[in-house]
DNA sequence: GTCTATAATGAGATAGAC
DNA sequence: GTCTATCTCATTATAGAC
C-alpha cells in the first residue's frame, strides 16, 4: 500500500479544506503551506498560475467528495423523501458537533469568486448542476416525471445550501432540520 | 433639504455595499475609501476600532434595507403565497438584469465571517432572525398558528439565501423562480 | 473633524541553489 | 522535484499637521 500522500494532492487536500471553512480571500497561501507542511516552491511548481490554479483544483476536489457522500446516501435509502430527509439531517448532526463545514459545501467560494473569476464560478456551477442532477435521478427513478424531477432537483439542492448557510450562522442544525420536515411536502410521486 | 450626506454615513453605505457584492475579505479599506471618496484619517475618525467596525454598521445598515423591502413587499399583497411570491419573483428579475447583489442578502459576509468575528456574526444572527420573524408575522396574520408560522418564516427565509446564491452562481433568476413554484405547497393555512 | 504621509505587516509571486 | 530567500505590492493601521 501506498500511504503517502504526493506533495500535490496534499496542498490541494488542504486548499480544499481551508477554502471551504475560511474562504478563497481569508486563507493565505503561507497558511495553506503551513498546514500542508509544503514549501512555496513546490507549490509554484504544482500550480505554476497560482492561488487561482490551486483554488480550481479544490474545488474539483471538493465537489467530488461533495457529490460521492450524496449519491452514496441516496442509494442506501430506496424511498426518495427518506434518503433527502437523512442527508440533510447528517450535515445537520455534523454543524451541531463541530460548528463549520467538512464536505458539504461550496456556497462560500462560489459566493466569493462569481463576479471575480469565470473559472471559478464555472467550477462550481459545474458542482452545482451536478448535485441537481443526482437528486433528479433518484426522482427519476422513483417514478417522478423528468420536467418535476429536474426542477425539484434544483429546488432540493438550493434549500440545503441556504440551510447550511443559516445552521452555520445559527451554531446549530435546527434550521437544517425545518428545511427536512418539508421535503416531504415538496416531493409527493 | 439637507443632500449633503456626512462621511460617516457614506463611508457606511459604500462599505455595506461593496461587502456585501464582493465580500469582506476582498473588500480593502482602500477601495471603500477611493469609491466614497473619504481620506483615510476620517475613517479611523470615525471608525476607531478599524474595518471590524465599520463592517458591523454596514451589516446593521444592509440588514434595515433588506428587512424594510421584504417588510414593504409583504404588506402590499394581503395573501401571504403571492406575497412571498412576489417578494422572489422581484429578487430574480433584479438578478436577470444586474447579476449581483442589491440589498437583498448578507449570505457571502455571514458565511466569511461566522468563525472569525463573533461580532459580526452575531449582527448577521440578528438579520436572519428578524426576517424569519418579518415571514412568521405575516402568516400568522393569515391565521396560521403561531408554531408553523415560525418555522415556515426560517424556512422561506432559507430558501430564498439558497435560491440567490444558486441565482447568482447560474447568473440568472431561474433558480429563484423554481423555488417560488414551490411556496404554495408549502404554506397552506 | 479633515486630510496626508507613512509605518508595519502580510499577501502573492519569483529566482535560483540544490 | 524540493526548498529557501527575496521581491513587489496591497493591506490595515498610525502619526501628526491643519
Amino acid at each position: 500500500m501506498n500511504n503517502k500522500i504526493n506533495t500535490k494532492d496534499n496542498l490541494i487536500e488542504t486548499a480544499a479544506k481551508l477554502f471551504e471553512t475560511k474562504g478563497y480571500y481569508a486563507t493565505g497561501l503561507n497558511e495553506i503551506l503551513a498546514v500542508s507542511g509544503s514549501p512555496k516552491g513546490s507549490l509554484y511548481y504544482h500550480f505554476p498560475k497560482g492561488k487561482e490554479q490551486l483554488a480550481l483544483e479544490a474545488i474539483h476536489s471538493e465537489g467530488e467528495k461533495i457529490k460521492s457522500k450524496v449519491q452514496i446516501s441516496l442509494d442506501r435509502i430506496e424511498n426518495p423523501v427518506d434518503a433527502i430527509v437523512s442527508i440533510i439531517e447528517d450535515i445537520a448532526t455534523i454543524i451541531d458537533s463541530d460548528q463549520k463545514t467538512k464536505d458539504m459545501t461550496i456556497s462560500l467560494i462560489a459566493l466569493e469568486t462569481y463576479l471575480t473569476s469565470e473559472i471559478l464560478r464555472n467550477a462550481c456551477l459545474e458542482i452545482y448542476t451536478s448535485l441537481e442532477t443526482i437528486y433528479a435521478e433518484k426522482l427519476i427513478k422513483s417514478g417522478m416525471n423528468k420536467d418535476n424531477a429536474s426542477k425539484l432537483g434544483c429546488v432540493v439542492s438550493e434549500m440545503i445550501e441556504g440551510g447550511i448557510t443559516y445552521s452555520l450562522v445559527k451554531k446549530n442544525g435546527y434550521p437544517l432540520r425545518l428545511i427536512a420536515e418539508q421535503i416531504p411536502k415538496l416531493i409527493t410521486i
